[in-house]
DNA sequence: ACCGCTTTGTGCACGTGTTCACAATCGCGT
DNA sequence: ACGCGATTGTGAACACGTGCACAAAGCGGT
């Protein structure tokens, strides 16, 4: 999973909390899942376990949206979907560039999670030009001087870097100077942007060093049984 | 940034907290490049700044491995990097098999944070049986159904599935059988797994849903600013 | 040897998130 | 119309993480 790299800006009332907001998302996806397979309501409980949470942490978490199950019921599957889809801002369209066209990159552009949901890749940005004029997944890859006429056309708001970490707070830099509002960082660098940018963080080294420390733990324990 | 997907498993006493581990690796990474640079003792300040931390968490984070720096001066880089690395168990070697070799897998092979820092990856695994006997990175592609053998002759002890949704509970069953007790999951699916085994999430879809989230209450605020 | 400057390590207070337990509420059968 | 079983929504207790503020402790200059 990723983790926010700046602090808590100060909680607005009423809002909903940052925990709850990285949560909804997962209960969305269940909820796909259940209405495909035709189910129409599910309880706190049947949600709760599919999503791997504890009940009572499910139903506070709705509740902060409203008041949407009814009791002795449960929950209307495709109303809660809306409203979930709502509060995230889902009814929205996005427009988003992804620069670097490595692996990841690519592996990115073809991901089905983009094109779904409200979010539509605009364009892929490379500073190679031998990759210009490629078209993947159906968008075609720009060069990385276009940048910011790409942004200004398609209204961008979110940008994804997966370029090498040397080039990644450059990028950064760019992207928000032309009005990019929310970065998710693929590069294993600590972006340092503006306060009013929102900087999501995916480090794949930063996983496995958090198994590894559990998987120590484990071996520890072992010994420590014998 | 990724998400654990179970619920605490209490704290053993005198244990560092869940929170604290996910910040190590990145006081891990940018001591590693202060000590690149040639710098030999850096102040709370300094590397809290660098890790986008406040210097007093990241001081209560250090102190709960141990009193490792000098008052008055700071900390040596390279024995907090050594101190850390111990800390996170990355003294000791880790076999990982990575099961999907799609973008992403091929995305993942290649990333630079596999190789090094005690992590080996034993095979690539992949389905499909076109793609056996390719080489990635300079690792060979294998055939799922040899999943089993290669984990125990490698003695693997994290595996991470990049397979599609529809295969990741199947791939992680047959990795937990054979002994895998860690789980790098990237397919957009809740796992279910026994109580001793741990579960990361990365979640590109996830991570997205989130960035909109915020950027949907920039825009209300600025609504109500007008 | 001492003093003053700097920086760590940490006790304490505060805020946030989690869990429990239960009252409020709904549908349904009679 | 009414009562019963089921399930939500939430107040209150609790656990955990954060940040402040300061005492403890090292270094260097005199």
């Amino acid at each position: 999973m990723s983790v926010t790299q700046l602090p808590h800006r100060g909680t607005r009332r009423g809002a909903i909390s940052e925990v709850t907001v990285a949560r909804l998302p997962v209960y969305l996806r269940v909820l796909t899942g259940f209405a495909e397979s035709g189910v129409a309501t599910v309880s706190s409980e049947t949600l709760a376990q599919a999503a791997g949470v504890g009940p009572a942490k499910l139903r506070k978490d709705l509740s902060h949206l409203g008041s949407y199950g009814t009791r002795g019921v449960g929950y209307d599957v495709d109303y809660l979907i809306y409203q979930i889809s709502r509060a995230l801002g889902l009814t929205q369209h996005y427009s988003v560039v992804i620069v670097g066209v490595g692996n990841l990159g690519h592996a990115l552009a073809g991901y089905a999670g983009f094109g779904t949901r409200g979010f539509r890749v605009a364009a892929l940005i490379d500073a190679d030009r031998s990759r210009v004029g490629e078209v993947i997944a159906g968008v075609e890859v720009r060069h990385v001087d276009e940048l910011e006429s790409i942004v200004a056309e398609h209204e961008v708001s979110i940008g994804v870097i997966a370029t090498p970490a040397g080039n990644a707070q450059e990028v950064c830099d760019r992207l928000v100077a032309c009005g990019v509002t929310s970065v998710l960082n693929f590069a294993p660098v600590v972006l340092s942007v503006p306060e009013q940018v929102d900087v999501r963080k995916v480090d794949l080294s930063i996983e496995l060093q958090i198994l590894a420390f559990h998987e120590q733990r484990k071996s520890v324990v072992t010994e420590g049984a014998l």
